[in-house]
DNA sequence: CGGATTTCCTGACTTAAGTCAGAAATATGC
DNA sequence: GCATATTTCTGACTTAAGTCAGGAAATCCG
């Protein structure tokens, strides 16, 4: 371990102690206590049920039910009982608390401007925070099924689109590509995932079916900041698993030898190479995995 | 703005305060409330007058009285009134107070190395950490005076001749080059200038003089994560303002064609091209100021 | 149904952190 | 020398945050 690589780290962290506390003390600036100000965010971010800021932010149960109490007697919050389970209790906003958090919105977003703005390299920065928080927030990557119409699910798409464009040598054009319909990628005919840092997209695997035993994996990406830690690996296990449930015994993807790392992954995870199974312009590997 | 950027950007937020909380919550495994520890720490990195501790660390007075007392009880500091003026207090560390600095030290550097350990990608994490460090302490850079054969320096100067290796096409060997002596790069000869970022160094500059009315521009260096923001420009103007001290009128200095973002820089900044004026057989292009 | 468990709440605490006024010691300028 | 300013300190506060024990309501399970 290099000495100097700890220093490196700890001047990061108190750069960043020094940003982060600056945002808490904005935070104070409408006058109210910063715990009471983080219960409010939560519930803004749609954390309704009690346990569930607990857990998030922490806090003991007596000392979140007093700060609910504040927010209430200020008129921000509303609590009702869980229609489901009626010991627990679910937050929500009024119309005075949606205002509140959304000023509380504006002084986040206005600090992040700030921030890019009063340096020359934003886009450079951008990727090196994408990059930090993205190995930061390791273990809170999660993995979830979501329709491939969603917003996270094109984010993830537009830029898988866009990395074809630059590495195949022919370009990319998605129009001349078999792309699946929606429904394909759907239960009940197939899924598709995608892989969520603190709820940016980083992601993403399609698996589109036609109610057959066969289906295909389509549409594998990991953002660059995120390559590296595993994830196309997690991703096509998450995939695999759908498929075994939704009684899949063999599957299928195509693949082009511009792209090496998927190539590998390939190889390395039981895949095995078979001859072209489609006439789509763009790949040249095919390879088929028994479930 | 794009709306992307700032949910990058607090994405980024959130993963870093996870990560600073995680290190104050192992600060408080030794028995002491953060304040007190703050105040260790602060004194432990030399920062030993009172009025300074409280600057930096943004304490009230009488606070920040209280939090020293308790490390005297505690037997781990002691203060003195400053020699110059005994109004003023100096805080020093006592042996068992070292000890426990040392101890703090240690789980700082723990924390640290375990970030680095539990990332794969390690040394593209370190400099993406460089990147963001120095973007958002920008303003914290200071330009100090040093020793060219300081720690600082000589970090500063490794970087420097390892870059000219990879940047000329000739590769670069120092014996070679006019290696000035470092006396002529200090007072009162000429002078040898460091930007420091949190302490750690990020860019150099050397003044060197023959006791004479011209004197040469040297190692001119900013650390690959800081370039962008005028550090360079900020270095060379500091280093005219010592030549000026120093009674110098004209400054020369040399450079290769390989670094087109200097050569630029001296065109933008009223440096005129000249005749060469040594043998050196790595430059090819000379240029003078007069100030 | 009835005891055990879960969920949230209240009340009574403790601790850390911060504020403010003014006192004491020392330095500075005329 | 003396008024004024600076630096640190003490004492008396306030506020925020957190802890803990126990209670009420709802649910679960035999």
């Amino acid at each position: 371990m290099p000495i100097d690589a700890l220093r490196r780290i700890r001047r990061f962290n108190r750069a960043v102690t020094a940003e982060v506390g600056a945002l808490d003390t904005s935070f104070l600036g409408r006058g109210r206590p910063l715990g009471a100000a983080r219960v409010l965010n939560a519930i803004g971010h749609g954390r309704g049920e009690v346990g569930s800021i607990r857990d998030y932010l922490g806090l003991d149960s007596g000392l979140l039910s007093r700060l609910l109490r504040g927010l209430e007697e200020e008129g921000l919050v509303v609590t009702l009982p869980h229609p489901a389970d009626a010991r627990r209790r679910v937050a929500a906003l009024t119309e005075a608390g949606r205002q509140e958090f959304a000023a509380y919105e504006a002084l986040s977003n206005d600090r992040a401007a700030a921030l890019l703005a009063r340096c020359p390299k934003g886009d450079e920065l951008l990727r090196a925070m994408d990059l930090v928080a993205t190995a930061l927030g390791r273990e809170r990557i999660t993995v979830e099924e979501t329709d491939p119409r969603s917003e996270a699910a094109l984010h993830c798409l537009t830029a898988y689109y866009a990395e074809l464009g630059r590495r195949l040598a022919t370009g990319f054009d998605v129009s001349l590509s078999r792309d699946p319909e929606a429904a394909d990628m759907m239960r009940p005919r197939g899924a598709f995932l995608v892989a969520l840092s603190d709820g940016l997209p980083i992601g993403c695997v399609g698996l589109k079916g036609k109610g057959l035993e066969v289906a295909e994996i389509k549409r594998l990406w990991v953002c660059p900041s995120a390559r590296g830690l595993g994830l196309a690996r997690r991703l096509m296990e998450r995939a695999e698993a759908a498929a075994r449930d939704l009684g899949i015994t063999t599957l299928r993807l195509d693949t082009n030898s511009a792209l090496p790392e998927a190539l590998h992954l390939y190889r390395r995870t039981g895949w095995v190479e078979i001859a072209r199974f489609n006439d789509d312009p763009y790949p040249d590997h095919f390879f088929e995995k028994r479930l």
